[in-house]
DNA sequence: CTGTCCCGCCAGCTG
DNA sequence: CAGCTGGCGGGACAG
């Protein structure tokens, strides 16, 4: 053994040594050691029981005080050979055997951040042979491992043992991509869909929206990289069928964008299955799925990336992890100017889609896209580039090639980063304001967008930014966060989508645009959204439902509110995110971008390292364009409650009326607005002060100069983050993501809504705490329930 | 009974 | 073509 060891550190520091090789299988060892008196038994016993050697092997890694508390502590309390019983030692608990705890083991024999300068080579059979499990079992865990770029495959039976010097990044990356996919609208959607389905026996009316959902079901997306990461062995990349993989990294793109990181195992299966099809679900697909998804839940708890928990709902427990690894932050080692960082804030993230710009802001935007290019031109801070990348460079172009023709080919998304291209994601240059899109939209009125929403094309229908026509202007509404709790409990936070029906310009088929996409920020399993967003749909999308149908719907949850009134609200802070998000409409976002393939969205360092280019391509305006004065951020607050109104079921003037929101908005949060919102001038104005919902955190303090814009063009802006990204910016590049109630790090506006907002989503309990809010809750673009009033499903969350 | 998830067959891909 | 990978789901174990 001691031979092994040291052979296989040798190889360990010399990276040189044919990486690219498959390692001899290893002779068969046998642990012949004899240790202890009975240990010949033990051998014949073993030679019949893979269990026993597994016991040996542990007891082995223990003497070795290398074993993860743990796993020593289970094996400990298990010891057999601790007892006389004989029979013991034949009956290993299926415990012993668990995923978890192998990948315990696993994970013991490397450091979480190995000296960069080395590589750690893993070689299965040597893996599989120590730990005494089949192979089967270790690809499991490479699988997963490699989904967080923690390991990289390097060739037949040989991996690199990255540790969790990738790890930031890559959940970074996982978090955009998680983004751009809308995964936050498709969970709203899958709860939305369950919650119905309680009241909705007969199923009718679910019908057309689970047609809708997830209609585009090649939304596969591809495996998500990371520069220098990209598979090694060349024919690794041919492989088609990342499976377990991709699914892993979809998982944990479903916690870190969901608000309370809790995700429930039933809905990211469906979710990974393609959220259409709901109804007729394959069962047994749906089973697999869960099955699998237990194989990633258990390696990701092994990284302690997650914990499993238990929501409980009006149903019943439902098993779900919550996420407890580190805080994602959004990129932020770019610097951006504050003003587009407000405006970013407006417009919540989720999809990419193509924006178009109002015409009076181009000029304005044109500009500031120059400043941004400088800006992001310069050095970044360094970023340590893998030496691989370096070393196979026409890999990665290789690999871009790749990308960029699956994309092509499947309009999937892909994200790529590195070098590669960046702008993969979207072919869209945009030019085009969606026209289509109002078909399609109302084609799929539910909130929809399939989980293919990635596909760049087209389309797709973005709910993000609802697209808006030049003509249109729609408007977002503040709410002054006290008032709002006044009205209701304080609710987390919504956002209304401001469907282009508002326009003052009066644009046409408002309704049926986009703005069915409602979507529900993710509240986490809970329901609580469900109310909320049934109600919207209901009402926002008459065009889609029957009237009937619509109003059936909307009493149910009225009276489903009621009933449950009380108690939700009491849980209000705990289930805060359940809260519906609007897509503020507010202005019309440029699409361009990125089309050449400039790798939206990628960290800094990133870029800085492997392709200091993509800066320059990079110009995607992001919503940010908006100018925003200081005094104007000032003024306005508030970020907790603005509503952007959009209709989809008001119409135009409806939303003038949207009375008391709007009016106590405005007066709380600006005085410069008026009351009135009818105004087509005043509504732009409404626009224009809305931008600055990120204000809130960004006020003119200078820390928001830091605070980077997110690469991708069409993803203005991240609609869950907002608020997080304003908590960002205190850090620095170097800092390591906080917990995500650690806000108190934020600056203070000194603004009287900002200070209720604080309190409102600051409770005590810690970023892990299931009841504390998160960060996204707190964001700005949310909007309490002020007179929408939206129930809660009641949650519970408990952790076993 | 439900929730977990071990186990290993076997198809597809790789070298 | 042997061996590596890893999808898949039967069925056993845990609570």
């Amino acid at each position: 053994k001691q031979a092994t060891t040291s052979h296989l550190v040798l190889t360990e520091i010399q990276p040189d040594c044919q990486p690219l090789t498959t390692p001899p299988k290893p002779k068969e060892i046998l642990p012949a050691d004899p240790w202890t008196p009975t240990s010949n038994l033990k051998m014949l016993i073993s030679a019949a029981s893979p269990e026993i050697r597994s016991r040996e092997q542990r007891r082995e890694l223990s003497n070795n005080a290398n074993v993860v508390l743990q796993a020593k502590h289970c094996l400990q309390v298990r010891e057999p050979w601790a007892f006389d019983n004989e029979y013991e030692k034949t009956q290993p608990s299926r415990k012993d055997k668990s995923l978890g705890l192998l990948c315990h083991k696993f994970l013991a024999r490397y450091p979480d951040y190995p000296s960069t300068a080395e590589y750690n080579y893993i070689c299965l059979d040597e893996v599989a042979e120590e730990l005494n499990v089949e192979r089967r079992r270790i690809y499991d865990i490479l699988n997963v491992l490699e989904s967080l770029h923690m390991v990289s495959r390097l060739a037949k039976n040989r991996y690199a043992w990255h540790g969790r010097h990738n790890l930031s990044k890559t959940l970074q990356a996982l978090k955009k991509v998680g983004e751009e996919n809308k995964y936050t609208q498709q969970i709203q959607m899958i709860k939305k869909r369950e919650y119905e389905h309680e009241f909705d026996l007969d199923g009718e009316r679910n019908k057309g929206m689970a047609r809708s959902f997830g209609s585009n079901e090649n939304s596969e997306m591809s495996f998500v990289e990371l520069p220098g990461m990209e598979f090694r062995a060349a024919s690794v990349n041919s492989r088609k069928d990342k499976s377990l993989r991709v699914m892993s990294q979809k998982f944990v793109m479903l916690f870190l964008v969901s608000t309370p990181q809790i995700v429930s195992l039933e809905v990211a299966a469906k979710i990974l299955i393609g959220e259409d099809k709901l109804e007729d679900l394959d069962k047994s697909k749906f089973k697999t799925k869960i099955r699998r998804l237990y194989d990633i839940a258990n390696v990701l708890s092994s990284l302690e990336l997650i914990k499993k928990v238990h929501v409980t709902e009006e149903r019943g427990r439902k098993p779900a992890f919550k996420w407890t690894g580190p805080e994602v932050l959004p990129s932020i080692q770019e610097p951006i100017p504050s003003k587009e960082q407000c405006s970013k804030n407006l417009f919540p993230s989720r999809g990419k889609q193509n924006f178009t710009r109002h015409p009076s802001l181009i000029k304005l935007v044109k500009s500031i896209e120059n400043d941004r290019r400088k800006i992001q031109s310069a050095p970044t801070s360094p970023v340590k580039i893998s030496a691989n990348s370096a070393a196979f460079p026409s890999e990665i172009a290789q690999l871009s090639a790749i990308t960029k023709h699956k994309l092509e080919e499947q309009s999937n998304f892909l994200f790529v980063t590195g070098s590669l291209e960046c702008g993969l994601s979207l072919p869209e240059i945009a030019p085009e304001p969606e026209p289509p899109r109002t078909t399609a939209a109302m084609q799929q009125p539910a909130l929809t967008q399939p989980v293919s929403a990635c596909a760049p094309s087209h389309g797709s229908v973005s709910p993000v930014i609802l697209p808006h026509t030049p003509s249109g202007v729609s408007y977002t509404i503040y709410l002054h966060p006290s008032q709002a709790h006044t009205v209701t409990t304080y609710s987390p936070s919504f956002m209304f989508q401001p469907l282009p029906g508002a326009n003052v310009t009066g644009i046409k088929s408002i309704n049926s645009q986009v703005l069915n996409k409602i979507t529900t920020e993710e509240g986490d399993n809970q329901i609580a959204t469900d109310d909320v967003t049934k109600t919207l749909t209901t009402t926002g999308r008459p065009t889609i439902k029957s009237e009937t149908a619509s109003q059936q719907c909307f009493k149910r949850s009225q009276t489903l509110q009621e009933s449950h009134l009380i108690k939700r609200y009491r849980r209000d802070e705990e289930n805060l995110d359940t809260s519906l998000t609007f897509f503020p409409s507010g202005y019309l976002i440029p699409l361009t971008q990125c089309a050449h393939g400039n790798k939206a969205g990628f960290l800094n360092e990133e870029k800085a390292g492997t392709c200091s280019l993509q800066h320059t391509t990079y110009s995607s305006p992001v919503a940010g364009v908006i100018p925003v004065t200081a005094s104007e951020l000032k003024a306005v607050n508030i970020p907790a409650f603005h509503i952007t109104p959009l209709n989809i079921m008001l119409s135009p003037t409806s939303i003038a009326a949207a009375p008391v929101l709007s009016n106590s908005c405005l007066n709380s949060s600006n005085n410069s607005s008026a009351p009135n919102p009818s105004s087509s001038v005043l509504n732009f104005t409404l626009q224009h002060i809305g931008l600055i919902p990120a204000g809130v955190q960004v006020p003119a303090h200078p820390v928001l100069q830091h605070m980077v814009v997110p690469s991708q063009p069409e993803n203005v802006s991240h609609s869950s983050e907002n608020l997080q990204e304003g908590k960002h910016y205190p850090e620095r590049p170097g800092s390591k993501g906080q917990p995500k109630c650690s806000a108190p790090s934020v600056p203070k506006e000194p603004q009287e809504p900002q200070t209720v907002t604080e309190n409102f989503f600051r409770t005590p309990g810690g970023p892990n705490s299931v009841s504390s809010l998160s960060a996204n809750s707190d964001g700005a673009d949310r909007i309490s329930q002020g007179t929408l009033y939206i129930p809660q499903r009641k949650l519970e969350v408990s952790e076993d």
